[in-house]
RNA sequence: GCCCGGGUGGUGAAAUUGGUAGACACAACGGACUUAAAAUCCGUCGGCUUGAAAAGGCCGUACCGGUUCAAUUCCGGUCCCGGGCACCA
């Protein structure tokens, strides 16, 4: 709206000191009062819908969730602000092993300790000034919730998408329950400190591998996400290429006929196969260990049950392996090799069974020296190739022809000694080009990479590519093989043996098997007055829970007592926000309006579990036809961790006990590293663990609340902002908050004097010279809107495209130590201030938003800064003549030149070399080069 | 062990497409104001070095090497730190 003259009124007198306490509760109270964040469908506003991953319900918040949710509200109203109708919801994942602990800790029962938190907490988040939906708040642990989760499960297991099997868990033999891997310690249970078995029991799996090429593919539809997050997941899901090779059992040894089946991805390798490894897991360790008459085998399979099921254990295991006596024999050569039981192969993974060949993969050659098996070199690499024609050319040189034919790369180095022997007079750089190859081919570690075949037979020659065509071929013509493909990705277990969890609902019964609840017997509720005692599960010892007729027969029957991994409920949270109160289905049709979720924000432990499930069960969903399109995250923000060191004492046993931060005295060095801890109860000194994302488990969460009771909301959301950006991680320090508060003090006075003065209407280009005639800006004036206006242009761009806020509050600082600095106060100058004020308010209300609205409220008194749009950067003030190149020699910094923006690239390169410090370097020299970038730099080559 | 990130002053960080390394802050130090303190404002602030000063020079982005007129940025290798590894969420 143009503006016929320049206003001046002056009105009640501003507050002359920043009290953010005031001014957030009146904020706070405005939204409410306008209902300012409901989201409604109807709309003529492009959706957005802005989702930040749900808490678990704690107890307290901490730094982490500020990082994440202040992220997600700025987010949210930098849209708001760019004309968006935006949809911020809340909700809690409420289910979980951390309310089990407490009960336990506490003799409470999970849910009323759940529910005390999510109290809690909700009213901490309201506190940081959140432009939340409220209205659509979600909480996995109710009925209302994961009675569409049940409904989903009843449907897909009746498609074969869930299906029953056994897999193993960590079992803790003393205290008789199931452990979680965060709950085994070393191997030991962490109540117990007894040594953790494994041990299998039925589950139920969703067959996550169904879907394993599509959530592949899915990716490369993702264009607004993070290429780590890609690529993590990609390399989780694992597709592989290679080939399935059977060896046929050695009958005097195996005692029948069969074939022992493994894949791999190298058959180019298999002429360097020396031994067929097998699992503990794996039939033909049991056969063997069945048919042998001494105990060592059965020992050695018994003792692969020890320890935990966790993937990292197995991998850092020493490698163990036993010989089972029992050969089987290679498809190609048919020479026998050993089969070998070892605890590095995964059951789960493949068929149990590796084919060893230890010259060229890492495990198997480990294994390999340990047990004294031979190594068989068959790859060779082009280095390696390159130095035996170099050796042919000597030895031709020096008068000897060398047989390279079906020379065994180990054997080379003995035969070549042999003919340097029988020469006469080897040259010298014969022998040193001997050694150099004998070097080379006793290395330390295996040669993994791809090379040409050699001593292989008929592939002798063959490079990789090749090679496996032509084996796999071969394997396939004779029955003992094909080409194959694997992913590494395996089906989801989703059964556990807890307490506060969604039951499962499937009703065993004697003559109809697994019987899924009919839609109308749902919800199965979970009792909630319950206090788990550490021993199994409570929901197997009620007999109330489980008895239960068959829906099918009507006979006695027993309800299944397992609940579900707690994923479940977060993999489809997104969508139950488009309709929380939806009682007739998981979602209804307003699910249609607001997904795809448009900014998804989280932290970047995320990536591979919770966001796979979640975009699993968006295909699933998708399926039953309750939502659309394919993938549920249109775009992600991977937030870094905020990380805290960790303090802790051990007890008798061994067993830790976490201190918080805030419990702790640190001493430092001088250069500021900790050096040791006390704790401030006692006094006597704890450990320093490392440094680890913020966790209830190792006590080192720490608590928003003094920061927002000390200095409000806005100086904690600024300073959490201005920390680093989003996706960096984050070693807590308060250091700096002060600043930050600093800070809005500053504009706050600043807007305050310039108030005080009598507010004005904001400059608009060419308005007020023609309201006062015969003014115009000052120099200062110009360039102060150069910079209030480049800022505009930055802060947009760093907000939207770039998301780091870190520099966007950076340029807003740098804009009021500008403005600070102006200090004309003529009408028109006065103007140009109101301008830079107000769009400064504007510009940090996504992360200030209290602040914001109470500036605004003065320095445009009955507009509400809710309903103004992000302001837009005036080409007309960002118009340079004259702009700054540099000038280097040697790419080394030598001077500055202000130049014409239009002085083409000889007129710059004539400036530059008469630069003074130019010519100082040069000394009379002619330069080699000119390297001219136009608008930047010029740069001379001597 | 495997997969994915990160490493820049005393500290958090900036440098957006290979083009001025250290913006903006914190801390520290010096000064102004004050009876004093707090608050506020002004100034200094990577290391070494030449110079009385003005003003210069060299080195410097974990480490080693490479590509380039030019590397914090790209490539190869090493070390350290963080995240994930399927039952923490």
């Amino acid at each position: 709206m143009p503006h016929s003259k320049i206003q001046t009124s002056t009105r009640k007198i501003m507050q002359p000191n920043y009290q953010p306490a005031s001014i957030e509760q009146q904020a706070q109270r405005h939204w409410e009062d306008r209902q300012a964040f409901r989201a409604a469908e109807q709309s003529d506003k492009p959706k957005y819908y802005c989702l930040s991953m749900f808490p678990y319900p704690s107890g307290k918040l901490h730094m982490g969730h500020v990082r994440n949710y202040t992220i997600g509200d700025v987010l949210s109203r930098y849209h708001r602000m760019k004309g968006f109708n935006v949809m911020q919801p809340m909700g809690w994942d409420a289910f979980g092993l951390p309310a089990e602990n407490a009960a336990l800790a506490n003799n409470v029962p999970p849910a009323a300790w759940t529910y005390a938190n999510i109290d809690y907490m909700r009213k901490q988040l309201k506190s940081l000034g959140l432009g939340i939906d409220w209205s659509r708040e979600v909480t996995t642990c109710t009925p209302e919730y994961y009675r569409w989760e049940q409904w989903l499960f009843t449907r897909l297991f009746k498609k074969g998408i869930i299906y029953k099997k056994t897999a193993s868990v960590n079992w803790d033999p003393i205290d008789q329950t199931v452990l979680a891997n965060e709950q085994v310690i070393d191997g030991c249970g962490w109540r117990s400190g007894a040594p953790v078995e494994k041990r299998d029991i039925p589950m139920y799996f969703f067959r996550i591998t169904q879907y394993a090429d599509e959530l592949l593919q899915g990716l490369d539809t993702l264009p607004g996400w993070p290429e780590q997050v890609k690529t993590m997941q990609a390399n989780w899901i694992g597709k592989s290429h290679g080939c399935d090779i059977h060896f046929p059992y050695d009958m005097e040894t195996v005692g029948s006929g069969g074939m022992l089946k493994v894949y791999t991805t190298r058959p180019d390798t298999l002429m360097g196969a020396t031994y067929v490894a097998v699992a503990a897991e794996h039939p033909l360790a049991a056969r063997a260990a069945a048919i042998s008459e001494k105990s060592e085998l059965r020992d050695f399979i018994a003792e692969c049950k020890h320890g935990g099921t966790a993937e990292a254990d197995m991998a850092t295991m020493e490698k163990k392996g036993i010989n089972t006596g029992m050969f089987v024999g290679h498809p190609v050569t048919g020479e026998k090799l050993p089969v070998w039981i070892a605890n590095y192969v995964l059951m789960s993974y493949g068929e149990g069974a590796v084919m060893a060949v230890p010259a060229h993969d890492e495990r198997d050659y480990e294994f390999a020296a340990k047990y004294d098996l031979p190594v068989k070199h068959v790859i060779a690499s082009t280095e390696l190739l390159d130095k035996w024609k170099k050796l042919e050319a000597q030895f031709g040189a020096d008068g000897h022809e060398l047989d390279r034919e079906d020379l065994d790369l180990m054997g080379m180095i003995a035969y070549l000694g042999k003919v340097l022997m029988d020469m006469p007079a080897p040259s010298e750089a014969l022998i040193n080009l001997v050694q150099e190859f004998a070097g080379q081919l006793q290395l330390e570690s295996p040669y993994t990479g791809q090379g040409t075949l050699v001593c292989s037979g008929k592939y002798g020659g063959m490079e990789f590519q090749e090679a496996f065509d032509a084996i796999s071929a071969d394997l396939q013509a004779r029955g003992l093989g094909r080409k194959s493909g694997k992913f590494r990705l395996r089906d989801w277990g989703i059964s556990r043996q807890r307490y506060w969890g969604c039951p499962i609902p499937i009703i065993h019964c004697f003559t109809c098997g697994d019987v899924p609840v009919p839609d109308e017997q749902l919800p199965v509720k979970l009792p909630e007055n319950v206090v788990p005692d550490g021993a199994g599960s409570p929901l197997a010892k009620m007999q109330d829970f489980y008895m239960t007729p068959c829906p099918q027969c009507g006979k006695a029957a027993k309800r299944e007592t397992d609940t579900m991994d707690t994923f479940v409920e977060s993999s489809w949270y997104y969508a139950r926000y488009a309709s929380p109160d939806c009682t007739t289905g998981m979602v209804d049709e307003r699910a249609k309006h607001w997904l795809p979720v448009d900014q998804y924000i989280g932290g970047i432990e995320h990536a591979i579990l919770h966001l796979l499930y979640a975009r699993f069960f968006h295909k699933l969903m998708r399926d039953e036809g309750l939502v659309q399109g394919d993938e549920p995250f249109k775009n992600l923000l991977t937030q870094g961790m905020v990380v805290a060191p960790t303090f802790y004492r051990e007890d008798a046993h061994d067993r830790k006990q976490w201190f918080n931060p805030s419990e702790v005295d640190v001493k430092t060095d001088e250069r500021g590293r900790p050096v040791g801890a006390t704790l401030k109860a006692d006094g006597l000194p704890v450990f320093i663990g490392s440094t680890e994302k913020m966790a209830k488990s190792k006590n080192n969460g720490v608590d928003p609340q003094a920061i927002i009771d000390e200095f409000g909301a806005d100086t904690a959301r600024l300073f959490m902002m201005f920390a680093a950006p989003p996706e960096q991680s984050l070693e807590w320090s308060d250091a700096g908050v002060e600043g930050a508060f600093r800070f809005l003090k500053r504009v706050w006075k600043a807007a305050h004097d310039h108030v005080e003065q009598g507010i004005v209407t904001a400059y608009r280009s060419g308005e007020p010279e023609n309201v006062w005639p015969g003014t115009r800006l000052s120099a200062a004036a110009k360039a102060l809107r150069l910079q209030l206006h480049q800022t505009i242009a930055k802060v947009d761009d760093d907000l939207g495209r770039r998301k780091t806020f870190n520099t966007a509050i950076a340029a807003n600082m740098e804009l009021l130590n500008a403005l600070a600095k102006f200090d004309e106060q003529t009408p028109i100058a006065r103007t140009v201030a109101q301008e830079v004020l107000e769009a400064i308010a504007l510009m940090l209300n996504p992360i200030v938003p209290h602040l914001s609205h109470a500036l605004w409220a003065e320095l445009r008194p009955g507009s509400d800064v809710l309903d103004q749009p992000f302001p837009n950067a005036d080409p007309s003030a960002l118009a340079q003549d004259e702009i700054e190149i540099v000038i280097q020699v040697n790419g080394k910094l030598r001077g500055n030149l202000t130049v014409a923006k239009t002085a083409d690239k000889a007129t710059l390169e004539q400036l530059a070399l008469a630069h003074p410090a130019v010519e100082k370097q040069l000394a009379g020299a002619v330069p080699k080069n000119i390297v001219v970038v136009p608008g930047r730099l010029v740069n001379i080559v001597v």
